[in-house]
DNA sequence: GCGCTATCAGAAAGCGCTTTCCTGAGGTAC
DNA sequence: GTACCTCAGGAAAGCGCTTTCTGATAGCGC
């Protein structure tokens, strides 16, 4: 039974003794047809395990059911669990869901957004930080621009504002401030931030949030180290701080993933947490209640941030302004951060 | 500019003043055009931002590049390291990717094979435990089966192997076993098995490896107590087994997620590790290194399963009999074993 | 019986492309 | 000048479907 093709409406509706039109007609339930023949065409179908062509179905039909989501790794616990409140989103909408790593590469997140518009997706969903520069703006209008005008759908979480789609914001700057102020109330009064790339607007916000806080409460500024968004750079962050002698009581680290590095960075020095110095993170990915201490930080409804970019991208755009979620975080203590005496 | 529809080909070819069919060779680059009318033509379909229609190319061509992946949860570690590993292989290869998540509902599963059945999928990669019933059997067949005929690529990793199709398997027997033996050697003769449901392979072959090295050790058989494979699984097993009182001084968790439940269960209950018990897990998903104490577990390369079932669907299938590709485990030993005193 | 409407099913158009076929223009050889 | 070849580029077929159009048959009232 090598065939070696699929099988073919016509080759069904032959098997069942009936024009082409007739079994398009039953299988899609379309129009009446007399019971006999009906049969007929459903047992030929179900015989030679007849399944449509979607693209020829897509190419008539001028539309096409695809979600297409664009994140830079699917590995990545936050992005993950956006990830997984989409699917479901989109699963209950019968929706396949189509999705691609960038690997923070731009060429490639271009090269994916290209790769949906070929296939007429529904919509684009991106999925954290991008590449906030001027190039990657213009070649991402480039392609957006003409997606959007011919009806598809583009939303996106967690993304800097310059993209003019719908968008699903955690509240970065209250979130960050709401932490600054649990851990001022903690008694502590020195602080340092483990940050991002300082160019991404989240970044920009959970920094600023966090010391505009401090500011507030007449604390001195935290002392900033950049690097990277991952284990590894709140590892670096945190050598580099150790080994210029840290002198906060309390780090902040603007993810969860940077803290994960963090804390490794400290136990490897022997800094105990949160004897010697606090720990707070960002975004509450599933892991960090798991680690030793269990990590304070900003819970974010990651699956249900999922789910409303999902929403948003196939609510009704007819009389559509663009339109901005914003989630709210919480402020989760855990044993990561420790209360100082109070005559400090 | 809201045209409310895509760009055709057809559009370019007369913006530039040529034939449909010279659009279309200049846009492949498939014969030789004239200069001239090659950059009537580019100039045309920038101006425009065209993009080609990939069905109608799929169409004709009779060929569609999409992988398509299907696990049970896109957050699940394991099945991220591996996934990350996929994506990347299909990325070299300008395959892009088609992920779903069945949230390990089988119709899900059947219905997500169906559906890129429909859109001739290149390939379909199923990863991580499927359900062994009869039933399901059956309706797998039923949909793998045309489509293999069809010429399309079914790869597994890590799946039972009634599925008659090429297959990573990681070296789960082998693996466990060479736990075993670690464990044997650190001092340890009682253990507990913090199993996943029964009936999957995986788990037959992880406990069976486990507890036939024991009995080659003429070590009495670890007491066996089964549970969902879940963060949530391990915690109840564990809870269990600390209500029917603990007498073992090691617990094996079938997986490291497991193993993260358990942890978190044993804390709970003021259990110590691994002072009071031991606990080694089984994959080395990437945040065991992160707890506290880092978990003994057998590492899997799961980014290369990722990069090798990949391969495996792409390969050459014309002199193809089913290969099965094993993935040898190492334990990697981490501070949750203890070394028990000699004279025990 | 006739003419009318209803109902069902086949013929055919067309979705956006690629590719084969074919025509006509230009070049070369004699 | 004629015969022949080359080659650029247009016309058209066709990928697998849905849907409109059209035609055939049956049913009804008179």
């Amino acid at each position: 039974m090598t065939d070696r093709a699929h099988v073919t409406l016509q080759q069904v509706a032959t098997a069942a003794g009936v024009s082409l039109a007739t079994a398009s007609r039953v299988l899609n339930g379309s129009a009446r047809v007399r019971p006999e023949l009906r049969d007929r065409v459903e047992a030929a179908a179900s015989e030679l395990a007849y399944t449509p062509n979607a693209h020829a179905q897509a190419l008539v039909r001028a539309s096409w059911q695809t979600v297409g989501i664009i994140s830079h790794d699917v590995s990545d616990p936050y992005f993950s669990g956006i990830a997984r409140g989409a699917m479901r989103a989109a699963a209950e909408r019968d929706l396949p869901v189509m999705m691609a790593s960038t690997f923070r590469d731009p060429e490639r997140e271009i090269a994916y957004i290209s790769m949906l518009r070929a296939q007429r997706a529904r919509a684009i969903l991106l999925i954290g930080s991008g590449f906030e520069d001027r190039r990657w703006e213009r070649a991402m209008d480039a392609e957006l621009g003409p997606y959007l005008s011919a009806g598809g759908r583009v939303a996106v979480v967690s993304r800097h504002r310059s993209l003019r789609v719908d968008t699903v914001l955690p509240q970065n700057r209250q979130g960050a401030a709401a932490l600054a102020r649990s851990l001022l109330s903690l008694g502590h009064r020195r602080f340092a931030v483990l940050s991002g790339p300082a160019r991404l607007s989240t970044v920009v916000d959970r920094v600023g949030g966090f010391q505009r806080a401090l500011a507030e409460a007449g604390v001195p500024a935290a002392e900033v180290v950049e690097a990277p968004f991952s284990r590894e750079g709140g590892h670096r962050a945190t050598t580099a701080l150790l080994s210029r002698g840290l002198d906060s009581t309390c780090l902040f680290a603007t993810t969860d993933v940077m803290a994960v590095g963090a804390l490794a960075a400290l136990r490897e020095h022997g800094v105990r947490v949160p004897e010697d110095v606090s720990l707070a993170g960002f975004d509450d990915i599933s892991v960090v209640r798991d680690l030793t201490p269990p990590l304070t930080t900003v819970a974010l409804p990651l699956e249900e941030m999922g789910e409303r970019v999902v929403a948003l991208a196939l609510r009704d755009h007819s009389r559509g302004r663009r339109r901005i979620e914003r989630m709210a975080g919480t402020v989760v203590l855990r044993a990561s951060t420790a209360r100082l005496p109070a005559p400090q």
